[in-house]
DNA sequence: TCTTTGACGCTGA
DNA sequence: ATCAGCGCCAAAG
């Protein structure tokens, strides 16, 4: 089993309305610090409907990776879809309420 | 081969 | 509260 096949399979099992980060996710699969590589795995699943990398944000909740999505509001309306709520810090500074929709797996 | 580049996270000042 | 620095490792040029 190879960590980016368990990166991805973890994804995989994320419930809708819940959100996982990075680091929450590399420490899941043995590699506390390989936090990046779940970040570029995500990239090459990007646009796969099979996994939800949008259920994935940084460890404060912001939607880093939204601009590998088709547009940059993309994956906001994708977690609003799935009753996952926002926190607003500014205008256009958005994040996900890491507290309420965290999952341990 | 060596270097650069990231969808990151923790610690210490 | 804010900011710089470091660790970590796969892929592309």
């Amino acid at each position: 089993m190879d960590f980016r096949e368990k990166v991805i399979e973890l994804v995989k099992r994320i419930p809708a309305g819940k959100v996982m980060s990075y680091g929450q996710i590399a420490a899941h699969c043995g590699q506390r610090s390989s936090a990046r590589m779940v970040g570029y795995i995500m990239n090459d699943c990007a646009g796969r409907e099979d996994v939800p990398c949008h259920r994935v944000v940084n460890r404060n909740g912001y939607l880093t990776g939204k601009a590998h999505f088709g547009s940059p509001d993309a994956m906001e309306k994708m977690l609003l879809a799935e009753g996952i709520e926002f926190l607003e810090s500014g205008d256009n500074d958005i994040r996900v309420d890491m507290e309420k929709h965290r999952w341990e797996g």
